[in-house]
DNA sequence: ATAGAATGGTAAACTGATTAACCAAGATGT
DNA sequence: ACATCTTGGTTAATCAGTTTACCATTCTAT
């Protein structure tokens, strides 16, 4: 942005013009000014030096004079000023996460999951979490460093994005703790945690052929994510057998993690393959899209086809047929995540790839393959 | 808590330990120290106070001046430090979601939607947003209002709780900015926002009963929440005409919220009063849930019996069938919200409760009533 | 008995901004 | 021409903590 300075409001606040009269007096509802460090201080008669020590648990400090300055502290209701606390000190106890731009990310139960396993644990561990979108313009203003360099935060949960989010590149090379979360960049090695796709995968398949489908279409997830590569990969592998020979890309459409394309794309497998018997999908979100679709076609779920989603989010326990689904530990994943970022900030760690295993959830929406059924 | 002072860890991270030796030398990457106010002011040429007020876009600065010294903050890349920019300022410009301790409380879509529209418009006002799940555990320990004492926010936002969580009052008596989202609570008169729930059942009953409906059950949230009595009331002074004086209440059934108990409320419903051909849930979920438990039974929706939601999630428009619902608009409550929460801190408001709009949505799952249906 | 090391604490220099009080120089009024 | 405003900026105090030297004691060890 060289063009000429008249903009850059860098605190927005002030921008408010003069305010028009009125006696502002915003004095505190005490008489006194807030209570600080210096007034413990004094009061347990002795310096800030040794209130700050106590407050910072330094064994420097006998249990006597300790218990005297807690007692005084305890008294007048004493709680020290994070901002203060972390302008001089390290850390600022803060973690931040980032979500992609999507219209309503924080909405999706997958991110909801983990959202709450990471708040808890965090909070367990006495650190407060920040809640970032990233859009175009907060990328194009260096939002997420200045994250860092303003000093909101300590480091970064990212999840949801895909190797074409360049930025968090920046992050990781400005040496900032960043962790992503269910999501791999192997291009960059980014510290990451991750569910098991790769296994969930392969038992999901495993047990639709048990139950005798040959003819599996799958309904996969953005290529640009890396799970989604990773199902698409294992389902090839291990379809390649029964396809005498025809392609395995044919079997597969792209359903972008969303119910409606989700939807679509079952359509579209139906139409290239009628002879389709089950439907893997790469999250419950397409899976329900796809029941709903075949519902509408008079296509009967599990009779006619099978229906197998990923992830395992709240209502597919809920939905008409239930749907069997793998299950994702995103809850447990989060409180992981926590743990190893908080731990990476502590300097405990520098590479972190921690792997969650996944496990297969049945419902109603599956059954033996319906062109091996005798009736 | 009287008893020993041994405990109170009120900074737990640097219950460390000493760290082992290692040669810690813990500078920045940059060889100087990191770049503040007084480096620009010296290479600018002006004092650090100018530069702060060309920060705060202060009109004395002459436009000449000002324009030098953006040009030397942008050569350096020079951010304010935050921390210290509310250290003496009057505000942190950060704001806090309440959540309550429901274990998946962010996982609901319903909070999910509200959380994206306070975040967006929170992140355009300038502001960043934290999350903070009340458990327990933090109001006993006063977490609540420290988040306002140790400077961590300038105000909160509470979203899902009822009069039973008392410590809401603690937080507006302490004269702190708060504002409640999509609850009201007539005793304590604090700030809130909300969707017009009464306008929603009015227009929700109407229409069934335009279809015909006569005999409409209605599973109901958790009666500690105001918005669920709303619908009750709704519900009942609109019914009664039809009722033949039969209590209304017998008609209605406790749902709590959530898919499970929706499903046996329903039931429950049905079992009452076999003749019932609507079923009118205070939220979606509960609607799935009955949907799901009437299926089971062999019930049709809506063929056999209709239903109604509330809320309109974004699932509710891809179950089998769609759902029938009255549409809150979550996102936008949570952006007015955000708005409003921001001119209380300023002091431009001193007294909110706004209410938005509800429309009804009509899916597949209401059809005429069965009973009067010719067949 | 006494040098040397622990022990327990203090004074003062940071952290990086905001802001009230003050001041010099040029513009204005009489 | 002289006192009085404005303008545009500066100085220094302040926000509320942390941390590094440094200083008295008291405790060991010789």
């Amino acid at each position: 942005m060289p063009s000429d300075g008249e903009s850059s409001p860098v605190n927005p606040l002030k921008s408010e013009g003069s305010q028009s009269g009125e006696g502002r007096t915003p004095r505190r509802k005490g008489r006194s000014k807030r209570i600080g460090i210096r007034q413990v201080a004094e009061l347990a008669d002795v310096s800030v030096a040794t209130v700050s020590m106590v407050i910072n648990q330094n064994p420097k400090i006998t249990r006597a004079t300790r218990q005297r300055v807690l007692r005084v502290m305890e008294d007048v209701g004493y709680t020290p000023n994070r901002l203060a606390q972390s302008l001089s000190g390290q850390y600022t106890r803060m973690l931040a996460v980032l979500l992609p731009t999507l219209r309503h990310s924080v909405a999706d139960p997958y991110f909801g999951e983990l959202l709450s396993g990471i708040c808890d644990r965090a909070a367990k561990r006495g650190h407060k979490v920040l809640l970032e979108h990233a859009k175009p313009e907060f990328i194009k203003q260096q939002g997420h460093l200045e994250l860092f360099d303003r000093r909101f935060v300590d480091g970064v949960f990212c999840v949801g994005f895909n190797e074409r989010h360049g930025f968090l590149r920046d992050i990781a090379q400005a040496g900032r703790p960043i962790l992503a979360v269910n999501n791999v960049f192997p291009e960059w090695d980014l510290n990451h945690v991750v569910c098991d796709y790769a296994g969930g995968a392969e038992q999901a398949v495993t047990y639709l052929q048990q139950l005798g489908h040959r003819r599996i279409g799958l309904i996969h997830g953005a290529m640009e994510a890396h799970t989604a590569r990773v199902i698409r990969d294992t389902f090839c592998r291990m379809q390649e057998p029964f396809l005498d020979g025809e392609p395995c890309s044919s079997f597969m459409v792209d359903g972008k993690f969303t119910e409606e394309f989700g939807a679509q794309a079952c359509l579209e497998l139906l139409e290239r393959h009628p002879g389709i018997t089950a439907v893997f999908a790469g999250n419950d979100k397409m899976a329900l899209g796809a029941v709903h679709a075949m519902t509408h076609k008079g296509i009967r779920v599990p009779e006619d086809v099978s229906v197998l989603g990923f992830d395992d989010i709240q209502y597919s326990a809920y939905t008409t047929p239930s749907l069997s689904t793998v299950h994702t530990p995103l809850y447990d994943l989060g409180v992981l995540a926590a743990e190893r970022l908080i731990e990476i900030i502590r300097g405990k760690q520098d590479r972190v790839a921690d792997v969650l295993p996944t496990r297969l959830v049945l419902r109603e929406s599956t059954s033996i393959a319906s062109d091996i059924r005798q009736q």
